[in-house]
DNA sequence: GCCAACGTTGGC
DNA sequence: GCCAACGTTGGC
């Protein structure tokens, strides 16, 4: 799950009650139908930090809740306001995401020197979906080599 | 700031 | 349903 570390960073959702963040704001339907149809409370997440310095991931969290209504798409003072969504048909949903673990950053250049993740779905060209899945290969691979504390 | 890649919108 | 125009993402 990709944040920018100016909007959320890792250390910010460890700082936060119980670890946990609402990943709310997401407005791709792709993305969505992930957190919907796919996810699902205690899966690993990699989370990477997006849009910065030094894009990676930065830390092993989990998903905390099924999918529930985005309630930002509900306030017209939010930036993720939408118009088209009403109570009783949402558009949008986001899921609780609980940080358990700071790694070292794995850089994204890092990552693409490794052969076992040459097909992860975060690092095809032009890849801007903010959720994408991990095999359980990719998963093993990563947090057993290159996020060793 | 640049720009490639992709998703969405809306006229037809 | 097509597709051009536009907006956004995100690495560099």
């Amino acid at each position: 799950m990709k944040s920018e570390p100016r909007e959320c960073s890792f250390d910010d959702v460890l700082a936060a009650p119980k670890r946990t963040t609402a990943w709310t704001g997401v407005r791709n339907y792709q993305a969505r139908n992930f957190m919907r149809d796919a996810m699902r409370p205690g899966d690993g997440v990699l989370f990477y930090h997006s849009n910065c310095a030094e894009p990676g991931i930065a830390g092993l969290a989990e998903v905390a809740s099924t999918a529930y209504p985005d309630p930002t798409q509900f306030d017209p003072e939010s930036p993720y306001y939408d118009p088209r969504a009403t109570r009783a048909a949402p558009r949008w949903v986001c899921v609780d995401v609980r940080a358990l673990r700071r790694v070292p950053l794995i850089g994204l250049s890092e990552l693409r020197r490794h052969a076992a993740l040459r097909d992860m779905t975060v690092l095809r060209r032009g890849n801007r979906l903010s959720i994408t899945p991990v095999t359980a290969a990719e998963w093993r691979y990563i947090t057993q080599k290159l996020a060793r504390a």
